[in-house]
This record gives structure tokens, sequence and C-alpha cells, in this order.
RNA sequence: GCUGUGGUGGUGUAGGGGUUAGCACGGCAGAUUGUGGUUCUGCCAGCCCGGGUUCAAUUCCCGGCCACGGCCCCA
């Protein structure tokens, strides 16, 4: 037996039930917040990763050359397929864009719970707008979505890069050098990393005073709420030459965001949070689920800066997030789990009556243009394809989870008449063999 | 990159150096040629792959593949 390939995943008819739903509604989301979907292809030129993330990544691409040779691969993410596409064929829309995206992302790269080769992100972008407000609206819609999918026991978190940036520029660090590693990417480094003794010898090295290493030590140890910023606030104004103004902006954008969206169960700010990557500028911010374990972050974006790589530089920073779809159903279904719940994602359920419609012993095509006509008017339908017996037929209407069932034999078909079984309790309803007689049984 | 555990019908499992490899769910058929979800009967379908040890391997050993975890990493 030929298998999947490692790493991915099929879908089955009641699982992609429920991510079609996940998804819709996740569409639905950020409509109502003005954005429009997009799609780009499956693969891409490697230069596009290369470009936004170092040639580091092709290790963990699916790289692969075109029979001309071209160097190609699988997209292991939106964002920068997004921003080319802006940059190649949206220049002359009004800004700023509002784009959503959704689609299968690929990494070469050891699979986990929650991780795997093939996976499912959505995403939005906001271009050609900058600030606080922008921010907000982002996050909001990210929260809006976390909630209306019914995610419980989140937690938000969220931090500026500019925060510490101008913290460590005010006191003299170097954003630049001839060669290796900016002393301020170290300085951020070593905060990330809590190694305070590394800090202090790089100070040393470069001739700032070791006396900012206790307050930079206590910045990078708060923790909290939106109180956090006061405090830290109170601590930067110790620190001469220091601008607030990414602090500020922070909190106007966490302002806002409690206006534009309901309160995440849990809200942490963490002032020197780094993301890893060079290139965001301003808030960044994160959601984490516990049930993940180790896999726990299920969301992730904030302002960057990428557009510049395309020509573009004065539509940055702009503000996005990716949303990781599997991550967020499995801990959806982990917690529908806990709760001894089976819908998982609202409105998975097809609430629309399927009728079951049973032919005996007749032509099946008496009865097609009925099927034609019942379907047009917007249930389900299914008709009993094998000239099964009755019995089976009535139990094979039962197991596809029809509300009702229709069986139409030649006394029926003489009379013009027929009676529609609703299954849940057995009870026969008398109907004429039209698509108003017997869409009225349904509410009887 | 490091590491732990495991792979028996479609699913969930029992067993174990020589077995007709057991059970449950499922699917199909019949009991029941105009009425299902209960019951009974029958059928369908399995030891991940390769090598080794052995008279004999699904069982023991090694490797691979796959699955599930824990670190590292994660644009």
């Amino acid at each position: 037996m030929v298998q999947r390939p490692r790493g991915t995943r099929d879908f089955g008819p009641t699982e992609m039930k429920r991510r079609l739903a996940f998804e819709s509604l996740l569409e639905e989301q950020a409509r109502r917040h003005g954005f429009s979907r997009v799609q780009t292809p499956i693969f891409e030129s490697l230069d596009l990763f290369t470009a936004k993330s170092g040639p580091g990544v092709v290790s963990q691409l699916y790289a692969f050359q075109d029979k001309g040779e071209r160097d190609l691969t699988l997209r292991p993410e939106l964002t920068a397929p997004v921003m080319r596409m802006v940059a190649e064929e949206l220049r002359n829309e009004t800004k700023p864009l509002r784009l959503s995206y959704y689609g299968q992302c690929f990494r070469y790269e050891e699979f986990k719970k929650g991780r795997y080769r093939e996976f499912y992100q959505y995403g939005v972008e906001l271009i050609g707008a900058t600030g606080p407000l922008v921010e907000a609206e982002v996050i909001a819609l990210a929260i809006n979505m976390l909630t209306e999918a019914g995610l419980k026991n989140w937690e938000l978190r969220i931090g500026h890069v500019g925060v510490l940036k101008q913290v460590l520029t005010g006191i003299g660090l170097n954003g630049t050098s001839e060669s290796g590693e900016p002393p301020l990417a170290s300085a951020m480094r070593f905060l990330d990393k809590a190694d305070f003794d590394g800090l202090k010898a790089l100070f040393e090295t470069q001739s700032i005073s070791t006396d900012f290493v206790a307050p930079l030590k206590q910045l990078s140890e708060l923790k909290g709420g939106q109180e956090t910023i006061a405090s830290a606030r109170e601590l930067l104004s110790t620190m001469d030459g220091v601008s607030l103004e990414a602090l500020d902006d922070l909190e106007s954008t966490i302002n806002s965001i409690g206006q534009l969206a309901p309160s995440p169960p849990s809200l942490s700010v963490n002032l020197t949070v780094a993301r890893g990557l060079d290139y965001y500028t301003g808030t960044v911010f994160e959601v984490h689920v516990p049930e993940l374990g180790g896999e726990g972050q299920v969301l992730g974006g904030g302002s960057y800066k990428l557009l510049h790589l395309f020509g573009l530089a004065d539509l940055d920073p702009c503000c996005g997030f990716g949303l990781g779809f599997d991550r967020v159903l499995l801990a959806l279904e982990a917690q529908a789990a806990a709760e001894g719940r089976s819908e998982v994602v609202p409105g998975e359920d097809d609430e629309t009556p399927l009728l079951a419609i049973i032919p005996f012993n007749i032509e099946v095509s008496e009865v097609l243009d009925l099927v034609r006509e019942l379907r047009e008017s917007g249930i389900r339908v299914e008709i009993e394809l094998r000239s099964r017996k009755i019995g089976k037929a009535m139990g094979w209407a039962d197991s596809i989870g029809a509300s009702y069932a229709l069986v139409v034999g030649p006394r029926d078909f003489e009379q013009g008449q027929a009676t529609v079984k609703r299954l849940a309790d057995g009870e026969q309803l008398p109907v004429a063999l039209n698509t108003e007689s017997i869409l009225s049984a349904f509410n009887a």
C-alpha cells in the first residue's frame, strides 16, 4: 500500500465539515472587518523566501528545480507571497489594503503535535497604513476570530519591539555594524535569553555604563497585564535619553483594542518579546493555548517592514498576523473533548434537513424531477442508489443522518401520494408527491 | 539536531517461536420481497517493510518506514 507522505494528513468528510466551518467562521470575521480574501500560488521562486528570511531557510523548504531549471519552492508561509502580490499587482488599489488569505504551507522539518510538514495558515495583512490604530484593528480581528470560534482559556501576549530598541539606542548601542552582529541585536538576544552577564560584558566592550544593566533586567522581568506599561514608564523615565514613544504607542494600541473587541481571557504585556525576527518594527503579539503543550502558540503577528524588499518602502510598515489553523482546531478539539461537547466549531453541523428518497419497485426516472425540485428548494436530498430492499434502505437513510425518509412505491405513485417518515421518532406524515407538500411536512 | 515509546483486519484491541491468530465496532447478505435505529445467523477483512538467528519468526535481534510523546529550533 502506498502511504501518505510523512508529515501530511488526509481529511475525511467529518473532519472537512469542521474545517470548512472554521474557515468560513474566520472568513466571516475578516469580512466584517473589511478584509478581502486573496490567493497566491502554492509554489513560488525560491528567491522570495531567501530574500525575506535569509539563505538559511532553504534547508527547511520543499525546494526544487522545474524543467527549465528555475529554482522554486513550495511556500513555507504566506506573508511574503502576499507582499509579492501587492508589489506585483495591487499597486494601484486604494490604500490601505485589508487582505486575508488561507492555504497550505510546507516546511521540511520534523513534525510534532500541531506541527506538520503540510499545514494550513489563515492570516491577514493590513497594508498602507501604520500606527496604533492599525495595530489595534488587526489585533481586534484576531481576538474576535478566536472569540467567535469559541476558544477558551487563551492568552494574548503583547509587546512592542520599539520599546527595547529605543532604550538600547537611547543609551548608546549601535544598530549597525561593519562585521558580525550589531551590538543592538546582541543586546536584544542577551535580554531574550536572560543572560545579564553577557549583557554586562557587551556593555563593557561598547563603553556603555553597566549601571544600565539593572534597570534593563527589571524591565525584562516586568510581567502582568496592562498595568505593566505604567511600571515600565516609571522605570524608563529614570534613564536619560530614552524615548517613551513606543511605550505610548503600545498603550494607545491596547486602549483601542479594548474598545474594538471583547477582553481576551488573559492579556499579558511583555516588553522584551523579540519574536526572533528583525523585520518587526512595532507592536508584536502572540496567542498561546495551554492545551497544546510545547507547541502552544496558535497565532502570531505584528507590525513589520517587508515591502521595501519589493521596492515599496513607502508602504512599510504593515501589520498582520498568521493563525495556525491546525493548532487552533487541535485546541478547540481538546477543549470540546474536556467538556464532553460534540460540536467543536460553532456551526459545523449542517442543520439543513436531509431527505432520503427511497424509490421502491418503481422506475427511478419517476422521481428524478421531484429530486431536482427539492434540491432547488435548498434542502439536501439523497437517493437510494442500490435498489435495496426497503428495510436496508431505511437503515441506510438512518445511518447517513437523514432527518426524513420518503419511500415512493407503486401504490403511492399511482395515487400521487406518499408518506414522509420522520426518522427521529418514526412519525409518518402523509404528503402529496410534490415539493410543496413534502416541505410542509417537515414543519408539521 | 537529540531522545523515549509503540506498530496485529477499515477502526479499537487480545495473544504469542509451531495457533483454523481471538474479541468488539464496521461493511455486506439473510432471518424480514412496503418501513430503520433492538436481536439472531453468515460472510468480508489483519500480524508495517527488509535482513538476521532458528528445523520453524507475526512473535526474538538489527536496520528502515510509519505513528505518538519530550527537549532544541521555528520565517
